[in-house]
DNA sequence: GGATGTGAAAGACTTCACAGCT
DNA sequence: AGCTGTGAAGTCTTTCACATCC
């Protein structure tokens, strides 16, 4: 037990919101970008359309960091780099384990950005003999028999599920068994884990029935709407609806990933 | 607004919230679920569990659609089903594209789960020229240059990027323009699209950076609240720290290659 | 002057708890 | 008796707007 909701002293300060979590990685990013251009200093404003995000919500979400940039200039790229990357704990390294190399698989393991910051692929695993030592992505994939033993052996916290939703449940059973605390599952079901596993999905098929809803709503608006100024091509009127921000992207308001069972 | 659909009390709200929007597809899979076992009913305690979520919520959800169930008794499985599917648009058939046929790309079109649910894979397309007409998932890549006449000519309003990162933005730009209006993005950058257009994003760096966050949160517990038994397992090796590094599979790596976190 | 950092207000989402229907 | 449907309360998140500091 233990691991759970530990009663903590009340460490101050490190009450960082989930959903700031959820964009200091798209911070990072484009943080990145800019000092790979050798910008020195941002300002919120800028790095906030950099990321996407308005920046009154980047400045508080940085306000939960510390005080970090200089009132009047901006964030030196390269210290917030740091910060940012301290705070989400890519200053070490973590071994990740794949798991099911099938399509999906293989492009997680060929994946650039995978090695780039923080992981490494410390083993790619799969439930089909014929597939035992065959490379991919330079990585001989293992057996699943190995599994425990890469776990322990590797200090792998970190597990990435891409088997087939059916196999899913075991296999990440088998994780948590061997010590991993973190999932990542692109098998399109409901993980149960213990209190203490965090899981977080992907699921290709309810990010496109979400763009299907909304979708459908473009299209009733459209036809109710009668049409305007519509003259040109299709172009999606839809009129209004749709505040000023132009592009909150994605899945932003990160529905309930994390679930610590 | 003007549409002088004035009709209806209530109830049949126009605004169901993007939390509960998000969620609409777990259900539908949990009930696909029971229906497939011929389970008649369910109640909103059986079905959250099956979904992963509380029961309360799950009431909550349903209650924005309308009042499907029957007190004292539960929610008609097929019937549920059906209002789930007609709300989220999937009673309609929906082609999708896919730009960008690496691994991932392969890997998307050859998910079974896609054609099930409403929506089918139009066209599959790649910009490179070696591609063309060899077949993935057992349809034809076709090049990029045949874009615009593939979402007119299929009346596509979904498509999907899974192109490095480098190209996702013109991909996007000349989706757009030819008509989409619903894009899933996973290549690790943020689109900029107009008005109307919708966006979600699927990020695996993202993903494994807010798990890297919560697992370092937990060793940091861990080694605060020491003892515990612990013992086997732990000591997470932690090698020396990687920098940079210019890994890249330069073969196509297919999916986002550059762009690290 | 100019941009950060942040209380406070507004809004969205979740949970509670129970009235109301079968 | 059992379970849904929902106002109300509670919690989390976003946005505002401005004092604060370089």
């Amino acid at each position: 037990m233990a691991t759970g909701r530990t009663h903590r002293p009340a460490t101050r300060s490190r009450g960082i919101p989930e959903a700031t979590v959820a964009r200091l990685p798209l911070y990072l990013r484009a943080l990145t970008a800019l000092s790979e251009r050798s910008v020195p200093t941002v300002s919120s404003e800028e790095l906030a359309a950099a990321a996407g995000v308005n920046s009154a919500k980047l400045r508080k979400d940085f306000s939960y960091l510390g005080s970090y940039g200089t009132r009047g200039v901006g964030y030196d790229v390269e210290y917030l780099v740091y910060q940012i990357s301290r705070e989400l704990g890519l200053t070490q390294d973590w071994p990740v384990v794949i798991v099911g190399i099938g399509n999906l698989g293989a492009a997680l393991a060929n994946y650039g950005g995978f090695a780039s910051r923080g992981f490494r692929v410390a083993a790619l695993i799969d439930a089909d003999p014929a597939m035992a030592g065959k490379p991919v992505a330079g990585i001989p994939v293992q057996h699943t028999d190995e599994l425990e033993a890469i776990i322990r052996d590797n200090g792998v916290s970190i597990g990435v599920i891409a088997t087939p939703a059916g196999a899913a449940q075991q296999v990440c059973d088998r994780l948590v068994a061997a010590g991993v605390t973190s999932i990542l599952n692109f098998a399109p079901t409901v993980l149960t884990v213990p209190d203490g596993v965090d899981v977080r999905k992907v699921d290709l098929s309810i990010e496109l029935q979400i763009l299907a809803f909304h979708e459908q709503r473009k299209a009733g608006e459209e036809a109710a709407a009668d049409v305007t100024q519509a003259a040109g091509t299709t172009n999606s009127a839809v009129a209004a609806k749709r505040e000023g921000s132009a592009t909150d992207q994605g899945p932003d308001g990160d529905v309930p990933a994390v679930m610590p069972a």
